[in-house]
DNA sequence: AAGGGTCTCAACCGCCCGTGA
DNA sequence: TTCACGGGCGGTTGAGACCCT
């Protein structure tokens, strides 16, 4: 038997369970006055039965200001969908791109809702490429967009920055298939030929673009001599 | 109306990781 | 380098709401 770690609280000592009205509002005082430096020790000058785990929880999905409350957009439900292809069960990361929303939220609507809508989708698939086309091209693209970043990264000159392209990409791509630019590429531009541009777009839109041999050539095309024409080349891909 | 099944979501549990002594 | 601690995270649970027969 290996060493236990200590439990962070008294489980006799503390309550349990649902939080009332009048927990939810002392813990909001306490924290709007006073901050939360040490949740372990919040309960305790926050004069709250509560473990500090429990007050946390419960600041961060219930009472923090900002919350979104209600159910999700449309929307948003796809952006969940296209981002859990990207990151899996990364749930904080799935919620950092949705302001107002917790990650617990995200998980739930996961859970309850958007796993059984997939697994539908899936199914009725399997007699139906229509219904099936956005799904399975969404999930193909990330996964190819990652390895052939990775093939084109690795023969750069910074492999060490592989995984940095890589997230940013998948990412932007996985919100609705916009790359940003300037930030995502900048550093390709670094170890290539072709010299800095003097002007940038804030936002690249490559809508749909999924297959392999568009995304080498976007990121390894060796004939521009300059940003402008591989930015002609990329408006002749989008359209 | 009742009661059994299903769904939802707030909350808990325990592991992992970063940090500082 | 090691260890203890706190925070953060993902998985899971269970009470209450809702639906169906």
């Amino acid at each position: 038997m290996g060493k236990k770690r200590a439990p962070c609280c008294d489980k006799s000592q503390v309550r349990r369970g649902p939080w009332s009205d009048e927990e939810s509002e002392r813990l909001r005082a306490f924290i709007e006055k006073n901050g939360h430096h040490n949740w372990r020790s919040l309960p305790k000058l926050a004069g709250l039965m509560r473990c500090g785990k429990s007050c946390r929880l419960r600041w961060i999905n219930y009472l923090r200001p900002g919350l979104k409350r209600g159910n999700f957009t449309k929307e948003e439900e796809d952006t969940i969908i296209h981002l859990h292809q990207a990151h899996g069960n990364k749930w904080s990361k799935i919620a950092s791109h949705f302001p107002g929303r917790t990650d617990n939220e995200i998980k739930n609507v996961w859970n309850t809702h958007l796993k059984k809508r997939l697994m539908k989708s899936n199914s009725l698939s399997s007699s139906s490429d229509a219904t099936n086309q956005s799904l399975s091209s969404t999930s193909s693209s990330s996964s190819s967009i990652s390895s052939v970043l990775k093939d084109v990264i690795r023969s750069s000159e910074k492999p060490n920055q592989e995984e940095e392209f890589e997230e940013i990409l998948v990412e932007q791509i996985a919100c609705g298939f916009e790359v940003n630019a300037p930030q995502s590429l900048e550093c390709l531009f670094e170890d290539s030929h072709i010299p800095p541009p003097t002007s940038k777009p804030d936002l690249l839109e490559i809508n749909g673009k999924s297959d392999n041999e568009f995304w080498s050539r976007l990121l390894v095309e060796p004939g521009f001599d300059d940003y402008n024409e591989w930015l002609n080349f990329l408006d002749n891909q989008t359209l």
